[in-house]
DNA sequence: TCCTTCTTTAGAATTATTCCAATTACGACT
DNA sequence: AGTCGTAATTGGAATAATTCTAAAGAAGGA
């Protein structure tokens, strides 16, 4: 199996699911996330897949990053006016962003948790999905 | 009492607090936020203030709203890559963007809730801000 | 193979926002 | 009232992130 190619089988069968082709720069994408999983923006994903492809844009790296979105492989993270970043941890979860270095930590959330949160919402409203941010410090290790 | 001054005393305490004067522009400014609670943008609430103040500028909307952020006046909303919106409500709430009119609504939290949510971070993070955004539809009324 | 469709690519265009340099307006103090 | 120093506003240029566009390049099926 090389490299780039960790999660090949499951991405492939993502994209024949929603009638896309696998290419090598979509597995060269997907696999950068899932080799730094840091929560990198489009640019920082551009440069570590170079290497791999020099030839790949910073367009298709976008066009990459929205497909495997939209497959539900990664998930694209929002934090205040800065640049979007991805994260292919699927698993329900809130984010912590540290206001001293700026990295993003994943934080998981109990379900019951979840279930609780969505209760406050008035009758009738139907969240599809909920997001939920925390900004801070993280003191001196 | 003048139209353009709702509030405008709580507006010049909160100015003065932190040095600043206050202007027929910031009051202006605060008090569109004040009178249609819907979450504008800067070029709505640019678009809204025009009137009363026919030579504002953008540039000045957008100051004065990052002074009214900076007086704890008004919190910025961003959502996805949307541009950024005002909103004047300081209490703790989250936010319920529905995808069918794009329209923001608040959705208050009970302190308890808010107190647990915090509760999920590991020892040592120190949560400044929680932001916390659903995404879906309300029902046809 | 040919054809159609899907992808990628480079560069232009767009959007939201910030920066900048030049006025303008205040407020304090004579 | 007059001057001075700082704060605020303004219009336009600049920037950052992202999307659009049109053309060229694969890939799969009849």
């Amino acid at each position: 199996m090389s490299t780039h190619a960790i999660h090949s089988d499951a991405l492939a069968q993502k994209l024949a699911d929603s009638g896309l082709r696998n290419t090598p720069q979509r597995e060269v994408v997907y696999d950068a996330l899932l080799k730094k999983r840091d929560h990198p923006t489009a640019d920082e994903v551009f440069a570590r897949v170079k290497p791999q492809l020099p030839g790949i844009s910073l367009a298709t790296v976008y066009n990459c990053l929205e497909t495997l979105t939209q497959c539900d492989l990664v998930r694209a993270v929002n934090f205040e006016r800065g640049p979007t970043r991805y994260c292919p941890n699927l698993h329900q979860h809130a984010h912590f962003h540290d206001e001293t270095t700026g990295a993003t930590h994943d934080i998981e959330l109990p379900a019951a948790l979840i279930a609780k949160i969505k209760a406050v919402l008035p009758p009738g409203y139907e969240a599809d999905a909920l997001e939920i941010t925390f900004r801070g410090k993280l003191p001196a290790r």
